[in-house]
DNA sequence: TTTAGCTTTAAGATTAATTTAAGGTAAATG
DNA sequence: CATTTACCTTAAATTAATCTTAAAGCTAAA
């Protein structure tokens, strides 16, 4: 998680640079208008935090021009005591979030969390997870840590439906119906290769998850 | 979890409310195709079960109405025997299950368990439980304080069997043609190979409870 | 039309659940 | 007490479900 830090009093800089660092972020701190524009404008920060009194352009500017470029990356503005309307300025300018001096360090920490979370709700990531593996439901494509696959369409259906019942007995009516509809005429066989597909590319991927086979019963997805 | 009931079979309907209850749900029944209608447009359910034989208005109506209004409360229709074309129709306009009549409890337990789980809700196991052990409905597993173990098919019917009905003689007549088919060749000693099964597995899983023989009578599961 | 990529079919191999069978144990009977 | 009968337990045999692979069939895109 990588934040940028522009704020131009020296000392403060530095002692938010220790606690943010100390909380786990990677930091890139600037003490000016200028140099923080151009650092914002690369896109690759995960979060800004960023002052409106500046030397050279201010923060308000700073967030103008990113937003005029189409960087969305979260913003939260550092005010000085009592400017309401850098305050509304700021909001209405694309800020996330304000936060007036001085303030608490753990009020910051919990601002840039709350950020930070809200823009994974914000693009929810279309991802089913289950132990150590994930089934990324916008590309089709099966995640584990040694590596990732494209599934077909009906692996892809049948590992969905397993993985919105992981540790329950799943029975093959039920996935058949599922996966190629009611009145289809599949065999069990036709699942059965399907499963033999699946296991193989789940160990491909290197989980340790199993979908193991419960005779007379149907599947089993375990953890 | 609110449910709406529509089966105008009044002892079904009440047979199916108590079953509905006893398992948590909160259950609105209603008696014929109008009330359902009126009940269902609300969208306060979270799933609708739904006869399609009924007076006044039929389901598969109600289901069409349902659908137009843009309500996608799930719908699990139920069916007489047989009644193919109405299967295909009702599936075609929007139901999400079916399940044709009679049926079993725990059918529709697991139909409407994995409903609502679609709905990315977290549903407990569905797990029955006797003494110091528990059979785990939805694993297939026979849980104990000294840990599980999986069952077979037929080991897990001749103990569930026994867990509806403990303290209570079970002929042997009874288990065999529940478990093989009341027309199987099963012979006793056939079911006298998978009691010792099971109390092996009982304890192996450390419950106290045991399967006495009541000799010339049959069984009996002794909490 | 050709091609590539899925899906289905089919057949033989594998494996685990179930059944059979046989020898032993304990309760009931007389 | 002897004997019958029901039941238990185990291991081997059987059966049926499932796995796996390869090839054939499809379908949509090039």
């Amino acid at each position: 998680m990588k934040l940028l830090l522009v704020e131009d009093e020296k000392q403060l800089s530095e002692a938010l640079t220790q606690l943010l660092i100390k909380n786990h972020y990677s930091v890139d701190a600037v003490l000016d208008g200028e140099s923080g524009l151009d650092c914002a404008l690369t896109g690759i920060y995960d979060l800004i935090v960023l002052d409106i009194m500046l030397p050279k352009i201010n923060g308000l500017e700073i967030l103008k021009e990113l937003r005029a470029n189409e960087i969305s990356t979260p913003v939260i503005l550092l005010t000085a005591k009592g400017e309401t309307s850098d305050k509304v300025q700021g909001l209405d300018g694309g800020a996330d979030d304000y936060l007036t001096k001085p303030f608490a360090s753990e009020e910051l920490l919990a601002r840039i969390r709350a950020l930070v979370r809200r823009k994974g709700e914000i693009i929810p990531d279309n991802v089913l997870t289950i132990s150590d593996f994930r089934l990324n439901l916008d590309t089709y494509e099966l995640e584990g840590d040694s590596g990732s696959v494209r599934l077909t369409l009906k692996e892809y259906e049948i590992l969905k439906y397993f993985m919105y019942r992981p540790n329950r007995a799943v029975s093959k009516d039920d996935l058949i119906v599922k996966v190629w509809g009611f009145d289809s005429e599949a065999e069990y066989n036709n699942l059965e290769v399907y499963i033999s597909f699946l296991r193989k590319k789940l160990l491909h991927v290197g989980t340790k998850a199993t979908i193991s086979t419960l005779r007379g019963i149907g599947y089993k997805m375990e953890e």
